[in-house]
DNA sequence: TCGCTTGCCGAAACCGGTTTCGGAAAATAT
DNA sequence: ATATTTTCCGAAACCGGTTTCGGCAAGCGA
């Protein structure tokens, strides 16, 4: 048998599929199903290709295989940059998490960003028609999502970062704010608070209507009737967080602790508290959600609900990816759940009989 | 002449390059080559097609274009998850930018993540050998950048987002932070300062030897003899700022005025100021560079020098798809300015017999 | 020994574009 | 009117893989 010499590969010249074959003295296509795992190739010769393969440097052109396949191992995201501070700080770490299932699959992940409604249907009208990508990541799930209907009408495959009513043919993952409103109410409410105001976010999203709903729950739970006075929304920003807990504040029989849908928000009540002369955590108890980083920097540092992006971006592309390669999307939907944060900003109301020890393992 | 009937665009199945062809009674090489703006088409021709084709709602499979071109119209970025705080707030701002301007010449964004120099090296390869991207965007750029003579032994396009000695062959975009520092001790001299400290970053990163160089010119040009003792590094967090801080301000002789390389350190200088009961603005100046959104929340208001990320992220893509489609990368390169934003955080010290009011149009 | 699977690989089509080459028709020159 | 360019498009090769199809040889049962 003539042992081919096979060259080392060097410089500039790409090798290719038909290098491996002809070192080999094998056919492309076979070379082909040998790596890809064909069950018509022997393990000896699957083995021989394997080894000639890393040994040349053998990698193939993704387009080059897209180009039958149809696929292009890609998965694509549409980021919003036109919303304000919230979750801006965790895109970090959430593509951190994309990139890291991607990676581990050999997939990529193409990043796009927009301004407005229109110019992000465009975007991932794009990507769709060019085929840059096999499918999407969404973001940002509105409570009716026309992003979804429409995607279907495209037959493209995506997975919702965020829950929606028209769960038809939808996977997802979240996590359950929800039930961590319910439990900061809970909180609250076993601290000995009474009044327990809820600041929400834009109702336009699907969080908000669940955190909604868990802020209520919560109240229910305590057996505290609930006072529509002490329920705003549209608070995302430290801007309007603090819009809202001076409205808050102002009422004849203010709240003496407050559950923030968002930790940007709740961040804007050390503002307001400040200027009303009220200390955060002795005569005003906050509690927020998300984890922003912020929160530990602000003093008496933020008790909040922090959410782990990195692993939500790490499920949704596995869940993604398990789509494309024919899963039922149905079958595909995950929660996770928030974990507490016990800070400074909650603690039992100034007019509270209980001692702040009772506490302190709580 | 028998007009042909055009199909609309309806539903599942894709419009390619042959359907156009068919139903004009063209081949599809007069049709690509009609699309591409190839001179040997005639004017009239050409005007059909492309009606045609946005008629028919015909996009070009990227990949399939790619495996004769060479080009996926793709730029890659690793983006470093392992290091602190520091740039995180502006990822979002710079992937704006960057999208902005490869989705106005039709290419994408492929980003990925690592946290090693291993990690970061393992994915430019895949990305580079898989021909998923044309080119790649570096950011966070080394004095002694090891990426830098991989990337130009592999023929990879690239560009910095930085600058770096071995300018051979290379491209950038930067902001001369080494003016920013001038101008900041500049400033502080002014308002008569006469013990001016700097807090730079890490020293293996080029932006922290240049601004240093920028801080010693300054000096230079106030006629203040530089200090030593004054001098520390190492600093990109709020907590390695707080030290730093500390560190200065237990000096037999303190600064009154200290330049920090960068905001998230200076930030940290709040905390260590607070504890050691000296007011920021009165009785210790301090000056920021980078612009985060948090320095306009903290008491008083950081003043620094702003950088645009945005802009950055524009011209580096920019820049980098001119040099992927033959231009010189040493023709491209370019510097920007960092905007000054005079907030509450440096003011005349508090020894100086000048007045306050004295310097408030400066 | 013969026929029939089974295992394994080669040949060739194919994917959807781009690009080279050559030639017919029209325009211009002689 | 003929020769020579130009203009413009068709035919076919090509890019680098994947996948279908068919066939040879070895293994098996009868």
């Amino acid at each position: 048998m003539v042992d081919q010499e096979i060259p080392a590969s060097r410089g500039i010249e790409r090798v290719k599929i038909s290098d491996v074959a002809v070192a080999l003295s094998l056919t492309k296509s076979t070379v082909s199903r040998a790596l890809n795992g064909y069950p018509d190739i022997s393990e000896s010769t699957r083995l021989k290709v394997r080894n000639a393969a890393r040994r040349m440097g053998y990698v193939p052109l993704s387009h080059a295989q897209a180009i039958k396949t149809g696929r292009v191992r890609s998965l694509g995201i549409v980021w919003r940059v036109d919303s304000h501070d919230g979750h801006r700080a965790f895109l970090s770490d959430f593509l951190d998490g994309v990139s890291r299932a991607v990676s581990a699959e050999d997939w990529s992940l193409t990043v796009s960003t927009a301004d407005s409604d229109m110019a992000e249907r465009t975007t991932l009208s794009r990507l769709l028609k060019e085929r840059k990508v096999d499918g999407f990541i969404l973001p940002r799930t509105l409570a009716d999502d026309p992003r979804v209907e429409w995607l279907r009408k495209e037959e493209a495959p995506f997975i919702l970062y965020g829950r929606v009513a028209s769960k038809r043919n939808c996977s997802w993952f979240d996590f359950r704010g929800e039930d961590a409103m319910r439990k900061a109410v809970a909180r609250l409410a076993e601290l000995g608070h009474e009044r327990i105001g809820f600041v929400n976010g834009d109702l336009r999203f699907n969080y908000a209507l669940l955190r909604r709903d868990g802020y209520f729950r919560g109240l229910a739970d305590a057996g505290i009737n609930p006072d529509p006075d002490l329920v705003l929304d549209g608070a995302m920003t430290r801007e309007s967080g603090e819009t809202a807990t001076r409205k808050l504040l102002e009422l004849e029989s203010p709240p003496t602790g407050i559950v923030f849908a968002q930790d940007m928000a709740a961040l804007g009540a050390y503002r307001a508290a400040e200027d009303s002369g009220v200390s955060i955590g002795r005569e005003l108890s906050v509690i927020g959600y998300d984890g922003v980083p912020e929160g530990a920097w602000a003093s008496p540092k933020l008790s909040t609900f922090a959410v782990d992006s990195r692993w939500a971006g790490q499920r949704l592309a596995a869940l993604l990816i398990d789509q494309i390669r024919g899963g039922n999307p149905e079958d595909l939907r995950e929660t996770g759940e928030a974990r507490f944060l016990s800070r400074g900003s909650d603690r039992p109301p100034a007019t509270s009989g209980r001692n702040l020890a009772d506490f302190i393992n709580l």
